[in-house]
DNA sequence: ACCAGTAGATAGTAACACTGAATAGTGGCG
DNA sequence: CGCCACTATTCAGTGTTACTATCTACTGGT
């Protein structure tokens, strides 16, 4: 997609992920597929699999092994209390970000 | 301020920097007191100058050296063309984040 | 002579997303 | 049975970016 994305998406595409959860438990092949279908064509498969151990070493996130039908175990992700505390803080932080940003586009001082 | 933000400016600081540029030449120091009046309280002296020489080397600005009254001489900025078309690819690309994320955040699918 | 304020440069570190490849399980097809 | 497609996860190595901390350098006031 371009190198600006990848940049800009470091430390939004946890977030990103962390809301995904926040509506419904999920597994990473699942997030993967869903984050692709929403415009975000090519985050690499590998990404969000290295973010969801990152989350869930920090104790933002449950696991649970559930078998599949077709393949190996999933690993359903969860977000926790502390999880959404976090997105909570997340969302404040981003709504700083782009009030900032939108400030600036419009030329304002 | 906190990692949350350090790790969402990456990718955007660049954008803001440039876009802080288009509306009038600036210096370093110059920029990043203005960041600092603008809420973004503890972004280091040395990322800005990093920055700025990331962006030159990159064909984005102009340069121009100019004595200061006070201190040593200033490195003076400014956007060039190459830097505009630059800038308007990171408006479509904060766009577009911006929109997925405003969408994830009403809950809505 | 010293210090505060202005102005810039730089070496080393941490965090994060990407690339590319490997591993594993299931079902279908010839 | 052997092979392939699809599902699902893991991992080592790389590049980019912002931070920390420190250093240089010039001016004016005490």
């Amino acid at each position: 997609m371009g190198k600006q994305v990848t940049e800009m998406l470091k430390g939004t595409l946890e977030g990103i992920v962390l809301a995904v959860l926040a509506r419904q438990p999920a597994y990473g092949y699942e997030i993967t597929a869903w984050l692709r279908e929403k415009g975000f064509s090519d985050i690499a498969e590998g990404t969000v699999y290295a973010l969801l151990i990152r989350v869930e070493q920090r104790g933002l996130v449950d696991v649970e092994k559930v078998p599949s039908e077709k393949g190996p175990p999933r690993k359903v992700y969860t977000l926790n209390a502390q999880g959404r505390e976090y997105l909570d803080e997340f969302w404040r932080t981003w709504s700083f970000l782009a009030e900032r940003l939108d400030q600036l586009r419009e030329g304002g001082n």
